[in-house]
DNA sequence: CGTAAAATTGATATTTCTCAATGAGAGTGG
DNA sequence: CCACTCTCATTGAGAAATATCAATTTTACG
């Protein structure tokens, strides 16, 4: 939580060489569109540890992310964490009802995003069916891992949560690297244990077992996976 | 889980006298739009205990409650159980990305929905830009209560949980049937322990504090809130 | 190289679960 | 109308998982 100190590149020709030009919600959009679409959003740079919004917030702004990985979270008054989400490229931030941002949202190291502000881009989506079917998809998507990830919380051991964790986190991070036993965490021990509903060192010790067994290794910045069917056996339960 | 015996009612002019007509999906149609939606809409009604369908069933309509509650679950293949929501009339049930439900719904008590054949009412969207968005709400409206569901499995205790469900259920009651200190609870208790992440014993001991403490009384098909204030202190925490 | 932050490890405490028994209410058939 | 039975809910005792508290160890960074 850094003052925020971000840089504003000026706007233009974006788009045609965006790393996410496929997978996030401009995908939905023709080349014309897209035209109109680039003088809409302005890139912005975060370091870590910058928040980029927070829960409550007047939500004036919608985030594309372009590079990097955010943690998504919710606090509790008495400063209890729970992340609810880690955002990766072509994930898209900021929809909501009420006009407030439901949960806050950090950098965690260098990030990229996006940003449209609400007004214009509501207009732009008014008659764009197109763009608005692509964000419900979204959601929907999103909605469906937010039920999955309330069974990991309410109903699995903290050894399967981690190996589920582990191997969800590989997998997600398939469609940008693509598929590797080479697993990073550039997330803290306290993210991953605040993600899972547990604590640092329940986190720390389950590490370390999967370890002791083989299933992983633990290396600097991540986890190598060593044993995936076993991490599966795990996570599958 | 009884074999589905439903019953079908011949279909028209319902719209016009539904119950949810005002706070569903057809809330965003027009008078001459809800004519065409009518003949694409059938009311079913399924007795208590009955399956509406099964996570990984093949999508083939999507459902508007009209009348009684549903449980949303998920199963581990060991039979463990979340539930991750229960459903009351207005909520749309039945949007995937995958074409397959990501959860299963049971009727507890007596239910009626209004479903939908997928296709038909796929291509009725498609022209229709305001029904696409007042989806899209209700999906963005339920991501946001499922993500204030995780931090209530991740992060609290089993008082903060029960008694944040109480107070959740009856503010959810409200739109139904008017702000009451009377909280009826249609489902069982192993249904509130599987929402809540509990056991069914968890939950019972801790009806039964609660209640020595004044907080609440058990009343047969329910509670009554005695010091809604108290049960708010708990549920802040 | 020195200091601070993050991660790991150990010992103990606490919460919640598990297993087992009992109690209460609803429906059924004599 | 009353036993009977079934399901659901409650209660108790002990076990297990995870949290908490405290101490190192490791890593990051100026």
């Amino acid at each position: 939580m850094k003052p925020s100190v971000v840089m504003i590149e000026p706007n233009g020709h974006f788009c045609r060489d965006c790393a996410v030009r496929g997978a996030a919600v401009c995908s939905s959009l023709n080349a014309a569109e897209l035209t109109e679409f680039e003088h809409l959003g302005r890139r912005v740079h975060f370091d870590g540890g910058e928040t980029v919004f927070s829960e409550e917030d007047i939500t004036t702004s919608f985030y594309n992310v372009l590079e990097g990985v955010m943690r998504l979270y919710k606090l509790l008054p008495d400063g209890r964490r729970q992340i609810v989400g880690f955002a990766l490229p072509g994930d898209f931030l900021g929809m909501n009802i009420s006009g407030r941002h439901n949960f806050s949202a950090d950098a965690i190291g260098v990030v990229t995003v996006c940003q449209f502000a609400k007004a214009p881009f509501g207009r732009f989506i008014e008659d764009r069916p197109q763009l608005l079917k692509r964000i419900n998809e979204l959601a929907i998507r999103e909605l469906s891992q937010a039920r999955d990830h309330m069974v990991l919380l309410g109903r699995r051991s903290a050894d399967e949560k981690v190996a589920t964790f582990l191997l969800g986190w590989r997998e997600r991070l398939v469609a940008l690297k693509g598929l590797s036993d080479t697993v990073p965490l550039p997330m803290s021990r306290q993210d991953i244990a605040d993600y899972l509903g547990l604590t640092i060192e329940t986190v720390s010790r389950t590490f370390t077992k999967l370890e002791r067994h083989g299933v992983i290794e633990i290396i600097h910045g991540g986890i190598s996976l060593l044993d995936p069917a076993r991490a599966e056996a795990l996570a599958a339960a």
